[in-house]
DNA sequence: GGCAAATTTGCTACCGGTAGCAAAATGGAT
DNA sequence: ATCCATTTTGCTACCGGTAGCAAATTTGCC
């Protein structure tokens, strides 16, 4: 890689001083066009663009937003990475991707987004353990945090989601008139807290109803996951007991593990025998093969007011935005 | 946010300079072990690390790659970009993630990732055009660049992908064996060389024992665009003419949609009426509602050659590494 | 043309590290 | 205790920009 120009350089071939040439590049700075055009005709010869290295280090700003993603089974993952890394660079900023997993936990996630010194962390999916969320090493001296798609019990960090209880009785409001009997509800790992608020809205409508929830727990977020938590749950229900009418999964992906085991191993019509609906709307939700009913979360939205609030044009304050209940054949 | 420590600060509490500081950090710096200690307490009380933006200036040596996307719409996007950030974490580099798109195109993206002096660039997904490779200014001044998963017509670009002349082999001799008779071949735009490289394999075979094949194209890499393409080819067949009994996709996510097509569409059986091969087994050719028999890039040992060209550990030249068959029941 | 005001340009100091040399401290042998 | 070799520590200069002040230049006005 041949060496890049610097300012020095282009201002000795320009015939001005290396402020001029820094000025040239600096939106809105004191100089006349003449000496700008000099600058830039030099640049372009040289092939000179700022250093944003030292930028960085002048500035304290550095235009790069940490994204940590514990989550990559979860295909919703990938069209939040796309939204969030299009908006970012609209606004000049840039995703530092960041995998959180057994080799490479938050605490260490975090100290190289800090040595980096990044202007923010967002995380996305929803994995992070509550704990992660408390660890004083985090809350300790940290840029700004920001939580997509699921709710922050820490005050430090700000969590933009979709509004779960509005969600939830758009649902479970629209099953109602269906009139299923026999809720179920399958969530990702017990401790996580995405699934609580998601499962709590729930069960809140159905037990407002007098109706008790079948609570079923996946390992992880993945359709294999999701599959061998219906498996478990065929596997514990005795012929006797009625079994579930409806099965509402935390996520898309649960759902469609769900439903193979529903389909293909037990040969159950869907809605006839059960219905399932899932949460997020990945593209496979919309397959003929899953035809999901399902409730979109505002991503646009969500990744907008993250940007905003990067970029201190709004306050860093959690919100939760209205979603949209995408209905299709399984419900 | 608090502002971070500095090495002058944990000197000054140490009670040494700001050197002996810096060199309590460097693995094999010249200390003792006491002046290791107190800078370590010092550094502890201070929440001290080094300022990596600072050192990067200095060093030259930035640890950042950028990884350049241009495809999420197709989830094998997803296992790379895991695969990717964990091995690269594991060695002390860190991914930039840029997304490639109408309103970013390459050459920003370049002047992007030049700017913030990676010191590596790594192009995943399959929609970038050959242009892109060609193009001048990315010929000029570029830090050294990597495909995964394609093939390079460029010099400069070293191309890690998988052997497709062997993968072909491999799936034709399968499907040879099954005696289809009338092949079809799905790819996505014409400009794009993976599909070249697949497609040219496939048609290869075939036309070694005189069978032509049918093409059909998809605009993108999606399951839409592969329905898409599979209607068009309905469309156009008349009556008369005998149809396809073998449709091998250029990915996975297009013969998702082809299947679709397919079965739910035209209430064909696959693979009795049609058979569907895949490339890439991601996670949804494994669910039951698909079933695709595929195969899969050696992801692991990709991304784990590209680590070691960048860190100089291996020399920079574009190599094919085998795959594997993933025998489904779809063909 | 002269002069004050406004604009442009150049300058020093700094961001937080690194490289590599010089000075200081330590250790071992006599 | 002395001397020399070795290790440790401190130092200057530098990476490529930015901030903000001072000097130089241009502009507007009479």
């Amino acid at each position: 890689m041949r060496k890049r120009a610097t300012a020095v350089e282009v201002a000795k071939l320009a015939g001005v001083s290396k402020w001029t040439v820094i000025r040239a590049f600096t939106p809105g700075a004191s100089i006349t066009g003449a000496s700008r055009d000099k600058v830039f005709t030099a640049a372009n010869t040289l092939n000179y663009s700022p250093n944003l290295l030292a930028r960085s280090l002048a500035t304290n700003l550095t235009h790069q937003v940490a994204i940590f993603v514990d989550d990559f089974a979860n295909p919703n993952t990938l069209p939040f990475l796309e939204q969030i890394t299009s908006d970012f660079q609209a606004e000049g900023l840039v995703a530092v991707l960041i995998n959180i997993n057994t080799n490479f936990d938050h605490v260490r996630a975090l100290v190289a987004a800090e040595q980096r010194q990044v202007d923010a962390v967002v995380l996305i999916g929803t994995s992070f353990r509550d704990e992660t969320l408390n660890d004083k090493r985090v809350a300790a001296n940290l840029p700004p945090t920001f939580v997509l798609g699921r709710d922050s019990q820490v005050d430090d960090i700000t969590a933009i989601s979709c509004d779960t209880g509005l969600a939830m009785r758009e649902i479970c409001g629209h099953l109602g008139i269906r009139h299923y009997q026999r809720p179920g509800f399958m969530s990702g790992p017990r401790t996580i807290s995405t699934a609580v608020g998601r499962r709590r809205g729930f069960v809140d409508y159905w037990s407002g109803r007098s109706v008790a929830v079948t609570e079923l727990y996946a390992d992880r977020y993945s359709a294999e996951d999701g599959a061998a938590a219906m498996r478990r749950y065929f596997g514990a229900i005795s012929q006797t007991s009625p079994r579930i009418d409806l099965i509402m999964c935390e996520n898309d992906i649960l759902a469609c593990g769900a439903k193979d085991v529903i389909v293909h191993e037990h040969g159950l019509r869907v809605p006839a025998d059960i219905a399932i609906v899932g949460f997020d709307n990945i593209d496979l939700a919309a397959a003929p093969a899953y035809d999901l009913t399902t409730y979109q979360q505002p991503r646009v939205e969500m990744v907008r007011v993250v940007a905003d609030m990067i970029l201190g044009r709004r306050e860093k304050k959690s919100v939760d935005l209205p979603g949209a209940l995408i209905l299709r054949g399984s419900a």
